[in-house]
DNA sequence: CCCAATTTGTTCGTATGTATC
DNA sequence: AGATACATACGAACAAATTGG
């Protein structure tokens, strides 16, 4: 994997910043810090490392950027240990896939294998809440939209009734790639919403998927989600095939998330 | 999904070092920039902006963090766009799993699912350069190894030949999963090896579906090369069942790569 | 091989804003 | 309101690395 074991092995020619860097994550493992730790001030890290306050905050700047720590400012402020939010790791891994121009295709061929799956996994953990707001997402999809705000509102709709799914997923592998996989076509969405055609179709059978989900959720039925699901990925494979012409630029070049425009 | 839109539509209250980050990022994809392509130098950035050479590295900082860019010093130095390295993507997100704790099952779940389609997908795309080396990887594990490092070794040899696959993977988004995967497998193995026992059987398996996998590459048999790894990827969920218990810790809490320590 | 120009990298000192107590 | 502690920003100087003559 580190192909530079920047690590324990060889402190080679790092950079100062960097050194504090590394040695402020060994501390953080090895001290099995939880997130809400406090690390030491600047002072103290200005004092431990030998160096001056502009280095140090270079280091805790990294740290940040990364996720790895939250700044915040007055008395009891300083750094503490954090977990990673997941825009910003949906963020990071767009700015690599960026130049890797996933396709339209590559999406559903992953949505397909992925999304019956986590659906399935979901079964029995769905509090009435959430099966009240995804009935409440589904059906604002019923009405044919009046114009191109509302078709966009209702795609997003769709989206978040399959994000709420995610968010329920127990497994964290797939509730990220499913999160992840929804941000990408939100993008999609949102970026070819002026040429996109109505496709009415297409929004028929999503709503009467979901419905159908709806219902299997509310029975537990597992077996019968995870096949509505498949066949739900199929439909939407087929219908993005058709516009398979219109999306041959860039995937992601858009977007205030990723390299943001 | 952002859910604090920090891009275009509300300034905000943002750091002047991150409304640069993000003028840099939204001036890259409009002017459509490529890899390589050299960014204005600090003085220029410096007049740009309006503010002072502290701020403008602090900018330039956290864009090399993520990846986005390289900087290098002398004359004809200075940042450059660059992509993303696969290495630093997979910590970055193995930083935002580290507390979501993904266990053994949730590995192989997502292995099940990615593995056979990758390798399908791979059918016919592999050099004969790579057909010999997937090879030797296999042949590396037929013999009983004599000690614990040796066991190691053919158990990295097993991934690299999975690595290998995904490197040829021509869909961007399973080929990132593919080795991002076999990364935490390694770091699993690594990390369990003085109490991993022999498990006979398990390599035994390995080695035969391997064997198997290559020569359907080389018959370019699809539908085979995708029952094969079906199958693999069962028998290598049922073996890690058995070892369950032993890792019940923190799954990612060692290996330098994330959270380095 | 050395020298000089160029550009980043590091540090110091200082001043100001801001949130907390 | 005032004191504290940290974040932010600026400017200036110097150090280090790289290129090209």
């Amino acid at each position: 994997m580190n192909t530079h074991f920047e690590g324990l092995s060889s402190p080679r020619k790092m950079k100062r910043s960097d050194q504090i860097v590394e040695a402020v994550k060994r501390w953080v493992v090895v001290k099995d810090i939880q997130p809400g730790d406090r690390l030491p001030n600047e002072k103290a890290l200005m004092e431990l490392f030998e160096c001056s306050k502009g280095t140090v905050r270079e280091a805790l700047k990294a740290l940040e950027v990364q996720g790895l720590i939250r700044l915040k400012t007055g008395p009891k402020g300083g750094a503490t240990l954090a977990q990673v939010p997941y825009p910003l790791a949906s963020q990071l891994l767009r700015n690599y896939l960026h130049f890797q121009h996933p396709t339209g295709p590559d999406i559903y061929r992953l949505r397909k294998l992925v999304e019956p799956e986590l659906a399935a996994l979901v079964v029995g953990r769905l509090t009435p809440e959430d099966l009240q707001l995804m009935e409440e997402l589904t059906e604002r999809c019923a009405q044919a939209p009046a114009d191109f705000e509302e078709r966009l509102e209702q795609r997003i709709a769709e989206l978040d009734f399959h994000n709420l799914l995610a968010e329920r997923c127990p497994d964290p592998l797939l509730a990220f790639i499913g999160r992840f996989l929804n941000d990408l076509i939100k993008d999609l969405v949102i970026f070819q919403k002026v040429h996109l055609p109505e496709q009415v179709e297409f929004s028929q059978e999503n709503l009467d998927y979901h419905r159908r989900l709806l219902k299997a959720y509310r029975a537990e039925d597992e077996a019968e989600v995870r096949d509505l699901m498949y066949r739900h990925m199929l439909s939407a494979e087929k219908f993005n095939k058709e516009l398979q012409g219109q999306l041959t630029g860039s995937l992601l070049s858009q977007g205030e998330s990723q390299l943001p425009g």
